[in-house]
DNA sequence: GTCTATAATTTGATAGAC
DNA sequence: GTCTATCAAATTATAGAC
């Protein structure tokens, strides 16, 4: 069994995910995680705000890491991007559409009335967008465009999740990833040293 | 001055874009309508999921009016995806990142746990995807594809709106609108009959 | 009919017993 | 140090005065 801590943070990502940050109340939290209430402020001084900050940043990272496992298992990028959207849409699916993205909905919910939250989901965001655009250089594609596909790419996902889980339905995420592996392909097969990693930088 | 019920709507839909749902208090619609707190349950005697069903129905139909608006005045297809896009970054520049979807946040926070919301959103955002595949099958996209342009093409919205807000930063919402309006291109370009309008149905 | 005052519950947060 | 009992404030909702 895991530490207090861990437990918690592992509930509350949970809860953010189904509910949101405003959705989600303590009370809540520290059932979910079979904890008592008073061992939720030992852990967490700052409250409900320093709680979500340390799990934007934990959701963040393991989401990331398993972009980094899905992309190191398929033979190429465009094979990779079918995989991430075609594996998000069989997750939502076996889930009943509740295991969506972890900050999707806490990122919108605090965009515009918590600034250390807003910037806690920024961050995130920079990591992922960093971590596709490194996978499509090295495939090939441009640096500049790079750029745009790594962010289409992200953002499709999220918009993605968004209607699938308001349809129930795979198909939203599967279409945006049909598409977007249309796109990844159009730009290596454009790039002008094509398949040949490590000519960036 | 709109009557009562009309500046109820008008102000939950701007709470909602800002806060989303479980963020809003009708406490706050009731002070931003300029209205007393007992006129929202004589308008809205389901309290506040019958005033968020109504307030998700109308910011739907009225962000659907934009689009044609927007679709309308632009010389191609293409051309109304970028506008689309463009328009959206623009906004969220000028507004500081409040001025976004109207339904996106709140789509997230009740996709699991208010099925009566949650059908509200879903039959929005399939208003929204009728309207764009209307708009490509005209502009000579086969149908089958027309139906994945437009979700992609929502879907990039939706998570161009996301992004641009978490990052306070126009660009994403601008790179998606690159990256879809790319994908309409080819896809227009790939038609049996191109730009041949009323060739559909 | 329009609106003020209040009820019942839940929230985030704390104090203090073990 | 760990956890239970409780606080003050806010929330949705209603009752009843004008």
């Amino acid at each position: 069994m895991a530490t207090t801590r861990e437990r918690i943070i592992t509930a509350t990502a949970e809860l953010f995910r189904r509910q949101g940050y405003n959705g989600t109340s303590l009370k809540q939290v520290t059932v979910a995680a079979g904890a008592p209430f008073g061992s939720l402020y030992h852990g967490f001084p700052g409250g409900k705000e320093e709680l979500a900050e340390v799990v934007i940043e934990a959701s963040g990272a393991a989401y990331r890491e398993l972009f980094e496992v899905i992309a190191d298992a398929a033979p190429d990028a465009v094979t990779a991007v079918g995989d991430f959207f075609d594996g998000a849409a069989l997750v939502l699916e076996e889930t009943d559409y509740v295991d969506a993205c972890p900050i999707g909905t806490v990122a919108l919910e605090v965009a515009s009335t918590n600034d250390r939250l807003r910037r806690a989901t920024e961050r995130v965001f920079a990591s992922w967008l960093e971590a596709a655009t490194v996978r499509l250089r090295a495939a090939g594609v441009a640096p500049g465009e790079a750029d745009d596909l790594a962010l289409v790419l992200v953002a499709a996902i999220e918009g993605g999740f968004m209607l699938s889980r308001a349809a129930r339905s795979p198909e939203p995420m599967r279409a945006a990833g049909r598409q977007v592996r249309r796109l990844v392909a159009a730009s290596i097969a454009a790039a002008p040293v094509a398949a040949a990693p490590g000519t960036g930088t």
